[in-house]
DNA sequence: TTCAAATTTTTTGTCATACCAAAGAGAGTC
DNA sequence: GACTCTCTTTGGTATGACAAAAAATTTGAA
């Protein structure tokens, strides 16, 4: 499946990447290891510099390296934003049309949902500190749309870091990397915000009463009123 | 986010790939439409070939084109599958070491939670009728462990179906194959698949009986099992 | 006229070479 | 020892060349 069906996809710097990239996996070549020279290379694989360069590209591009305007190419530690990091340009086509901004809603509202249900129901007593720190900083920036916008991103990332799982805040960041072009163009004034703020506030109070219930109907409540507004800007300029 | 962070990386190809991403994005190049030769670009551009190649190898590398060897490259339509294929490579990586695939077992069981549930809340006549089939074809595979390993995965195939989102198929075909690795090296006997089929079962039953909170249990309960048998053999080779 | 085979022209993949610019190393000077 | 200046290394780009495969064109036969 994810082998790209290579039947004969001849191409020299194919076996190069594949070379390189199983020294990388099986830690022959360790996060951090700088490749050979692009020269070296050429003279022990016997092919010539464009191949090398290709190779090297690609790889840099498949997010395993890092390379350097003018250094080596450094074998790089892969976190979960960076394999986030490299779908974003098909992401980005993915999300030309609305429904495509709908799909990926949807995931992002079910994401969420678990998320608060698994904070109602296991949250200790620091993740609920943070929490309500989150929402202090969120209920303070009301009158500022633009500090609101920034807290109320800090308010749902504090949810994606309570199951301690690295990828959960990798995904978190996509969302709000991937959904911001929307979420900018939704208008933003006090009274919209004290309506977020209270939904906020809502959810909060379900997970502090642990009640995964009511946490995931205020969620899911206040997910539905941003995009409803989200929706009537796509609406607007694409009526796919 | 996405963007690199590129502050000074002055590669010339760079701005070509831009040229073309956002021609891709806005739509003047569709999907199906072939690039210009590169000659063309180097003339239209003014930058070598080296840059024009090596632009073009970008763009496929991030999924929007498709290069085959010795054809024109062609603007490819992208789907959820073409987005998490190009991730293949780090996701290897990050799964070298157990507490990554512990990570990305631990999302699959999150997002399997949401799932059953919202099967059990939404499931249709049909999901219900096309559940019954998946879990009849695992209960008449039970002798044969082969079989039985697919017949599992299309039992939770249609769970990811359920919610209409196409993204949900897209994931799970990416966690099949990526956790197939150890997925493979699991024991498989008719007793365990016996146990496993009954989970099956019992995960049905409440959905058909629209009990969300007995089928996300029977699920974890399901999805423990089998983490176990997966642990087992994890330990073995990787002691992280 | 129409369809298929043969031929010419493009076009991509690869190679070789050269030059530039910047970073790093080393020598020389104070 | 600190500073400056050169030299080497190394990646980025340009250019030209050639083979092989694809695309376009011509040719040939029915």
């Amino acid at each position: 499946m994810t082998k790209v069906s290579n039947v004969k996809s001849t191409r020299a710097s194919d076996v190069l990447v594949e070379y390189f990239e199983q020294r990388i996996l099986d830690g022959s070549l360790p996060a951090g290891a700088t490749l050979p020279a692009e020269r070296e290379i050429v003279q022990e694989h016997g092919v010539s510099r464009t191949v090398v360069r290709e190779a090297v590209l690609a790889l840099a591009n498949k997010g395993l390296i890092k390379a350097q305007p003018r250094f080596r190419p450094v074998v790089v530690k892969p976190g979960y934003d960076t394999a986030l990091d490299v779908v974003g340009s098909v992401v980005s086509q993915l999300l030309r049309d609305s429904s495509g901004v709908r799909n990926l809603f949807d995931m992002r509202i079910m994401m969420e949902v678990n998320l608060v249900r698994h904070a109602a129901l296991n949250a200790s007593g620091e993740d609920i500190a943070k929490l309500e720190e989150a929402l202090a900083a969120n209920g303070a920036a009301i009158e500022d749309s633009v500090r609101f916008y920034e807290t109320d991103i800090g308010f749902h990332k504090v949810l994606y870091e309570i199951p301690k799982n690295p990828i959960l805040p990798a995904i978190h960041a996509a969302y709000t990397d991937w959904l911001s072009v929307h979420w900018r163009q939704m208008p933003r004034m006090p009274s919209r915000n004290q309506v977020n703020f209270e939904a906020h506030t809502r959810i909060f109070d379900a997970i502090l009463r642990r009640q995964p219930d009511q946490a995931e109907a205020a969620l899911r409540e206040h997910l539905k009123f941003a995009w409803d507004q989200v929706s009537e800007e796509l609406d607007g300029q694409d009526g796919r």
